[in-house]
DNA sequence: TATGAATGAGTCTTCATTCAT
DNA sequence: CATGAATGAAGACTCATTCAT
C-alpha cells in the first residue's frame, strides 16, 4: 500500500511531468523554460529540482512516460482486433488517435528526440512491437490464404510509414478531416494492395 | 547586370546561409552559435550580421533555399519521366536521396520547424506542388485507362505520406538499404494498389 | 538541575555541532550544506533550526567548542609541567598534537575564519591565555636565573608563532614527521636562543 | 613586439585579476561574486567571460601571479644581502612587507587554499625555493666557523615557520608594530639560537 | 565594409530558511 | 518537538546582438 507521502510524490512528479510536456511541446526543448513549467505545474520552481536532478531528466520523464502509453495503448488495440483487417484499422486508427490527443507528445518526438541521444535509440525501438505486431498478422493471413504471400515485415513497416506521414501532415496542417477518414483511407490503399483490388480504392 | 557590390553581397549570404545549414544540422537552432557559424564561414561573427538581421532570419534563409532546391530538383525528376509509374518512381527516390545528400535539411526540417511559426505554412507548401504533379499524372493514366478510378490528389498524398514515413525512418535509424530499394520497395507497393496486382509485391 | 527538556537538548545542540564540524571540515564553509549536517547528525533538516537561527550560528559553535577544549586541553598541560622547558614542550606538543586529532578544527580555523568577522575577535584571544602562562613561565624562569633576562611576552608569542608556522607546515605537506619530532625540534631551537647554546640543537 | 590587441587583452586580463584579488579577499573565493568582480573591474559580466573560462580559472591566476610576484621579490631581497644575518632579515623583512602590501594575497592563501585542489602543491611549493636558499647560506656560514653546526634545512624552515606565524598574528590582529620591528625581533631571536648569546635578545 | 570585443538579458541550478502537518 | 516538502533568492555561465575602430 501506498503510504500518503508516496501518493503525494507521485502526483508531483505527475504534473511536473504535464506542465513540462506543455511547454516543451510549445516551445521545444532548449526555449522550454524551467520557470515556465514551474508555474504550469502551479509549484515553485526550486520544488522542480527536488523531483527531478536536471530539465534533461524532465524531459527524459515526459517521453519515457508517452512512449509507454502509446505504445501499450497501440498494442491494446491491435490485440481487441480480430483478423488482420481489423488489426491494420486499429493500428492506423490509434496511430493517429494518439497523435491527435498527444499532440504535444508526437510534436517533441518529432521535433526534439535529436536534442537527447539516449532516447534516440528508444525512439527508434518504440514502434517496433506494434510494427511487429501487424507483421505476423499479415503472416498469418497470408499463410491461410487470406491474402497472398508478401514480405510480412516490410509491408508491415511501409504501413507505419504511411501512417506516420499522415500523421506528421496532419499535424503540420489545420486538419479537416477526421482521424477515422484518414484512417479508412489507409486502410483502403494497403488493403487494395495487399489484396490486389484496386477497386478497394 | 549586377554590380560587383551585388555579386560578393550575394557570396557572403550564400556562404554564411551555407555555414549555418551545416551548424544548425550538427546542432540544431537553439544550440546552433553564430559563433561558430561565422567561424565555418571564415568571416568575423559581427559581418553576419551585416547581412542577416538576427539568427532566425538565417534560419529561414536556410530552409528557404534547401526548400527551392529540393522542391525544384524534385519537379524536374518527375517531369522528366514519361509515364506515371516512372514519375513516381521519380517523386519517391528524388525524395529519398535528397533527405540523404542534404541530411542536414531534412533533420533541421523535421526537428525544429517548430520554433519559427513563420516557416510553417511555408513548410507545409513545399510539397504541394510536387504532389500535385504526381495527381494529375494519376489524373491522366486514370482517364487513358492505364489504372482504374482513384481519387487522384488523395493518392497522391498518400504517396507522399509513405515517401516521407520512409524517410524519417531512415533518418533515426542506421540505414541499411540503399534509397533505390526503399524506393522500389514503395513503389511496388503503390502500384499493387493502383494495378491491384498484388502479386507486384 | 537540569530538566530533562534541556538534556536532550544540550544532547542535540551537541550532535549538530559535532556534526557540522565533520561537514564544514570535509567542504568549507560555503560548500558544507545544511542537509548534510542534519543526516550526519541523524536528524531531519527543520530540526537544525529549532536549535541554531542560522548555518552561521551553527558554525560559531563549532568554533566556540572547539576553541575552548584546545585552550582548556593545552592549559591543563602547561600547568601539568613543573619547569619552564616542560612547560614549553607542553605548549607545542598541546597544539601540534591538537592540530592533528582536531585537524577539522584547525582547518576551519585556518581556512575561513575570514567568512564571519564576529568570529574574528574570538580567534585572535584564544591563544592569549595559553600564550601569557608561558610568558610568566618565562619571567619566573628568568628572575630565578635559570635563563637569561629576556622580554618574556615577546618571546612567548614568538614561540606560538612558531608552533603555529610548523602546524601550518604539517597540514598542507604529507607530514611525515612525528608530532613529537616537531616538537622537540622547536623546542631545541627555542631552547637555544634563550640558553645561548646553539650546541643545543 | 606586441600587437595594440595583445596590449588591450593583457591590460583586461589584469584589471581583472585584480579586480577579482579585491573580491576574492574581501569575500572568500566561495563568495566573491563575478557580477562583483566585473563591476570593480569596470566591465560587464559577460567579458569576464571572455578572458577566463570559469571563476575557478580567474582564481587561480589570482594566485599564480601573486605567487610568483612574492617568489621572486623574496629571492631578489635575498641574493641581494651579503651574509647570513642580512640574508635572513630580508627573507622576514621581504614577507612580513609582502604580507602587508598583498594582503589580500596572504588573506586567500592562508583562507582558501584548500578550495582548489591544484593550487594546493603549488602553495606547498612556492616557499620551498627563498627556504632552501636560506637554508644553503647557513651550511656557508656554518661551514666558514661563522656559526656552530645546525641541520641547515630544518633551522630554514623553522625561520619560515616563525615569520608564517608572526604574518598571521599580525594578519588576525591589529598590528601596531613596524614590520622592521617584528623582522628584528624575529632575526634576535634566530640569531641568539644560531649564536647562542642570548644576550641577543 | 569588416571586425571582434563588449554587453547584459536570460537560464539552469543550488541551498538556506520557512511552515504546514 | 520533529519533520521534510516547498520556497525563492542568489549566482555561474551562455550567447545573440551591438558598436567603436
Amino acid at each position: 500500500m501506498k503510504t500518503k507521502q508516496q501518493v503525494v510524490s507521485e502526483f508531483r512528479r505527475k504534473a511536473i511531468v504535464d506542465a513540462a510536456r506543455t511547454v516543451f511541446a510549445r516551445k521545444g526543448f532548449a526555449r522550454g523554460i524551467i520557470d515556465e513549467i514551474a508555474d504550469e505545474a502551479g509549484i515553485a520552481k526550486g520544488t522542480v529540482y527536488l523531483y527531478f536532478r536536471s530539465k534533461k531528466q524532465i524531459y527524459k520523464a515526459v517521453l519515457d512516460q508517452d512512449m509507454a502509453f502509446v505504445k501499450a495503448s497501440t498494442l491494446e488495440r491491435i490485440d481487441a482486433a480480430k483478423n488482420l483487417k481489423d488489426k491494420i484499422r486499429a493500428f492506423t486508427l490509434a496511430r493517429i488517435e494518439n497523435a491527435e490527443t498527444r499532440k504535444e507528445f508526437f510534436r517533441i518526438m518529432d521535433t526534439e528526440s535529436e536534442s537527447l541521444s539516449v532516447t534516440r535509440s528508444q525512439y527508434r525501438e518504440w514502434l517496433r512491437e506494434p510494427v511487429l505486431r501487424i507483421a505476423s498478422a499479415i503472416e498469418d493471413a497470408s499463410s491461410h490464404g487470406e491474402i497472398g504471400r508478401v514480405p510480412s515485415e516490410k509491408v508491415a513497416w511501409i504501413i507505419a510509414d504511411m501512417t506516420r506521414g499522415t500523421i506528421q501532415r496532419r499535424l503540420l496542417g489545420q486538419c479537416e478531416t477526421q482521424p477515422i477518414e484518414d484512417s479508412e483511407f489507409l486502410l483502403g490503399f494497403i488493403w487494395a494492395a495487399l489484396e490486389g483490388r484496386a477497386s478497394a480504392l
